[in-house]
Order: C-alpha cells, then structure tokens, then sequence
DNA sequence: TCCTTCCTTCACAGGTCTGTGTAGTCTACC
DNA sequence: GGTAGACTACACAGACCTGTGAAGGAAGGA
C-alpha cells in the first residue's frame, strides 16, 4: 500500500476530484461543466483551477484515479489467486465483474477515448497504457506458467477482456462478462494443451 | 439493392448527413455543433431542422446510416464467401479489417454509447440492435454449419469483434483486427472439431 | 396560374461553456 | 506577531450552444 496520489491532495481536491470522477463517469466528460463540478463539491470554480489548472487536467486526474484504483484490484487479485494460469486469468475476469457491476457505464477509459479524438491529448497515453498493462499482465502470467506462445494468447485473452466491457455497456448483453470469462477460460486451457500435445479440445468442450 | 434511406433524402438534407456523418464520427457528437454542420454543408440551420427536427434526430439518422452501410457489407462478404462456417465468419472479420482501414476512430456506435448515457435515447435502442444483429448473423452461421453450440461461439466472436474495435482505436495496437481475426479462426475450428472432423490445430496456427 | 417543396437570409432568444481578475477570510504553524 | 496555504465570493469576458420566427425566392407539376 503504498500512499496514493489521492492522498497528496487537499481536502477540497480530494472533493473535486470524487465528484468529477462519477459526473464525468456517468454522464460524460464533454456533458459536464467544470461550474457543475465545483457546485457539487461545494467548492468555488477559482478552487478548482488553483488545484487542477484546467478542466483537461482534471479530466487526466480523474483517468488516472481510476486507472489505479482498477490496477490495484488486479494486482491484489493475481496475488490471492491459486498459482496456475487458469485460475489466475480467471481472477482477472473476476475483477472485471466485481468492477462492471459497480460501474455499469462501460469502460471510462473507452469513453474518454470517443470523446477525445486528439491523440495529443495528454489522456490518450494513459488510455494506451492502460490496455497495454493488461495485456502486459497476461502475458506475464502465461509465460510462468510455461505458455509457449503467450503474447498471441495474451492478445486474445484482451479482446475478449475488452469485448465483454463494451457488449455489456453498449450492446446490453448482461451476460457478456461471464461469456467472456468462460471463452478465457477456453483459450487458456487450449494454450495450456497445445504446449504438451497440439490437440486442442474446443473451447467450449468439456470443463471440469 | 432496396432503394437507401439515403436516396429519399433531398440534396440538402444528404450534404447536411454526409457532412455531419463526417463531423460526428472524427471528433464526437457533442464537440460538434448545428452551426458547423451546417455551415460545412452549404445549407441554413433552417434547413437542417426542417430536415432533421433536431440534432438528437439527426444524430440517429447518423448512426442508422453507418448501421445500414455496415450491415450492407457484412450480408454482400456472407454471400459471396465459401460455404463452410470458417470462411463465412473469417468474412465478417475481413470486412471489419476494410472498415477499420478507413474509419480509425473505433466504432461509431460505441462511441456514441460513451457520449449518450441515457438509456431512454433512440439512438441506445440502434446500439443495442446493432451488436444483436452480428451476434445473430455469427450464430446463422454456425448453426447452419452444424455446430451444437452456436450460441455460446457467437457470443465468443461477437466479442473477439467487439475488442477488436476497441484495443485498435482506444488500446491503439495496430495488429488488434488480426489478432481477433486469428483467434475467431481457431475458435470456429475447436467448435467444428468438436462436432465432426478433428482436424483442430492450435488456436494460434496458420491461416491463410 | 396556382400550389407545393426546397431552400435561403438573418435576427434573436436564452442559455451554457471555459477561464480569469480582484479582494478578502480562516487556519495552522513558526 | 507574522506568514503561507487553502479557500470563498462574485463579477466578468468572450465564445459557443440549440432552437425559433418571419419573410421570400426558385423550380416543377397540376
């Protein structure tokens, strides 16, 4: 645990900074004026320019706050979890329906993407970032556990990671995560055979 | 062929589409505003709202438009490809590989998702029919490939598709559209093998 | 000739947006 | 007592937003 970026900030940032995390979650980041901000956090807009400069670096707060919040869960669920890949891919899409049904809006990473089509824009790295770490992850977690090709299957386990963010959010499909962490499942354990012998059962074949 | 939507258009009222299809999808629907569209367009504010009623109308004739183009291609690649369920879906990804190639901003419907959190908009409902449509289209033919459980793999490629879209234009890898294509391969292969033949090479295995 | 459709021109209402300038208060700490 | 930091109060600039009202021109068909 080390002290969060949260931490650093006074009490009126702290407030801003909550406050514009779920308006702009909820309602977008262009639908919400930095004077609704500072109403709801009962604080003056002259506050809120001293502490974030600019609704851009607020907005790049708000990423970034919920970046590592989100990374944090991971990280502690890949540390709970059994040591085999199977099990430990599949905690990630456990957080993954931990984090959906608390956050039913989609993936704000995405969202901040559709909304922000400068690729300058400081928050389009940390959106980059955002999906690489995870892929990173994967791959990290195949790899120990003796998977040959395992940025291919990596790659594979984050479209279905991501398709699942955005079939539950824009497409409604409320059983997109577990379909999603089932294919994973699938995948993994058709990556995990194929290093032993090239078979292969299917992905939706027999589980245990 | 049935005679478009677009063809019952007036002249102005396909500039003002063409012109806000453009806007809308390169810089987001909210950044856009009537007063460019129209003036981009060569026509009045008046005229778009004869035409359109408002912007939010005109936003879904927007979005119905791509809807249509899109699924234009996705039927003509399902019928002129082979027969058998692997070359039929590999289609639908070839199409989405040419559509992304020229619309590098994601998926339009998404996009619009992220910027209209309503659940009441009528643009959520075209969301919503547009990702069940490709599911369907996924399970046709599957079902008509003889595959048992069609369902589940069309939810699976539905997915794969979905993420594809999203770790191009947000994740920004460029190989996301050949990775999902890939990995739909071999999911479609491990779900034919466990029916008939049992070719089933990797999941990762050559294509062509 | 009359009527409809499409479109133009232009002013305007009423609001919201981001961001700044000036002045002053309260609290904690040295 | 002095000082720095956090915050309030509030007016204001200048731009942009969606949407409407009133009046009229031009083309084509009945």
């Amino acid at each position: 645990m080390t002290p969060s970026t949260a931490t650093t900030l006074t009490p009126g940032a702290r407030r801003i900074l909550e406050v514009a995390s779920s308006l702009f979650y909820e309602r977008g980041i262009h639908a919400v004026g930095v004077d609704t901000i500072a109403a709801e956090s009962g604080v003056t807009k002259r506050t809120l320019y001293d502490r974030f400069g600019s609704k851009d670096g607020l907005v790049v707060a708000y990423l970034a706050e919920r970046d590592r919040r989100w990374r944090e869960l991971v990280v502690d669920a890949l540390e709970a979890a059994a040591p085999d890949p199977s099990s430990r891919v599949d905690a990630v899409f456990e957080v993954l329906a931990t984090w959906t049904a608390a956050n039913g809006r989609g993936c704000s990473f995405v969202n901040a993407a559709a909304e922000l089509p400068d690729p300058a824009h400081p928050a389009r790295a940390l959106i980059r970032e955002e999906k690489q770490w995870l892929r990173e992850r994967f791959a990290d977690v195949l790899t120990e556990g003796g998977v040959a090709d395992a940025d291919a299957v990596a790659a594979t386990l984050l479209l279905l990671h991501e398709g699942a963010f955005v079939v539950l959010s824009a497409g409604q499909d409320p059983d997109a995560v577990s379909e999603a962490r089932q294919a994973a499942g699938a995948v993994v354990r058709a990556s995990l055979g194929s290093a032993g012998d090239r078979a292969g059962r299917g992905p939706h074949g027999s589980t245990s």
